[in-house]
DNA sequence: CTATATATGTACCAGTTCGCATAATAATAG
DNA sequence: CTATTATTATGCGAACTGGTACATATATAG
């Protein structure tokens, strides 16, 4: 039993989730509607929901993957064997990248989107709470690298550490998504890295 | 000519916008309906119209009321004489009581919401452009003093500080918004003040 | 070929959205 | 009292909401 009996699909699964990301990348969860997804992805709302369920289940995964790609970035800066200070601020610089993309004030597509929408709904809100210990975990991993090899002291701990260099992702994001452009937010990243790696 | 001819209001002023507050920081700003406002307003739709103009325009003031609330809490933590470390506790520690009330996680009303609309209506991206900006300059006087007394050290400078100080309050919204608790959040607040007054 | 499996397109559902037109109500001014 | 002014209440309507039923199209399996 092969898996592509029937009719065969006209459209590119990446690609049409590529553009329903930018569609709730700008708007937000609520005020995406299925006629703007439906525009962006250019296929048809029952053929939407075939592939991908409902409107909550295309954002959810939507959220994952994003996260996932903000790791892909994260590990390719923090993986370099240079020092923790270069290596934190390419990876701000590259986050900044994303979140200034484009011409229009984006943020992260997770802490600006599901923000909002989570006391609302519970699902989304455990999303966003996984997301954020996630990140955390991973910085504090990098700190704690750093702490042990005696590259910077111990206290703040390399979990406090952590959760102090989300803060400031967590503002990069929220600046930009306000309009606040990459070049004044450039002495942002500068002097918190500054500060983290005291 | 006086002010008080025909029929009286049957409204607290006062009273129903709060009732529109709760409803918008909860469900964000477009998935607050009208009839979500009639019904936490407890006053019809057209005498909801006549009084605060349009859904937007409550949103607005709301944003700018909420804002200013803010305001007080910081003149009432930072205005007083102790040193700095012990008044930026006291003043992220009462941001938090705000962000966690109700045993409902709900944030920063400004950060948790209006960023999600900014990029989709200018308005509300400027008010919340003005707001970050206004904070980023109270942090920063406080700051450029405690500097000028010798308490601190003046590298980084007090508006670099201010910056970095908004950016743990940006993360205590969003976290406390996510669902952390405030005992769990409290460590970041004395980590991250430890750091913005070495 | 026929049977089956998947994808697509049209058309529609019931519920909700915002905003308003209209009319009733309740106060004051003279 | 009547005229005026402001607020409130009912309820409309046209557009939009997320989601689906049904018929059609296009592939493979045998």
């Amino acid at each position: 039993m092969t898996n592509s009996r029937g009719r065969p699909r006209t459209f590119n699964e990446e690609k049409v989730l590529k553009a329903a990301e930018q569609v709730f990348w700008k708007k937000g969860f609520s005020d995406t509607s299925l006629d703007d997804l439906v525009g962006a992805m250019g296929i048809n709302r029952p053929s939407i929901y075939r592939a991908f369920g409902s409107k909550e289940d295309i954002y959810r995964r939507l959220l994952q993957n994003f996260a996932d790609k903000m790791e892909a970035v994260f590990i390719e800066t923090m993986g370099s064997d240079g020092n923790i200070r270069d290596r934190l601020i390419a990876f701000y610089q590259n986050a900044l990248t994303v979140y200034s993309g484009g011409g229009i004030a984006k943020g992260c597509m997770v802490m600006s989107t599901a923000v909002t929408v989570a006391p609302c709904n519970s699902a989304i809100q455990e999303d966003l709470m996984a997301i954020i210990q996630f990140v955390d975990e991973k910085l504090a991993e990098q700190f704690q690298i750093a702490i042990d090899s005696g590259h910077i002291s111990a206290t703040p701990n390399g979990k406090s550490r952590g959760m102090l260099a989300q803060s400031l992702l967590h503002s990069l994001s929220l600046r930009a998504r306000a309009g606040q452009s990459p070049s004044q937010l450039q002495p942002l990243i500068e002097t918190g890295v500054a500060l983290l790696t005291s």
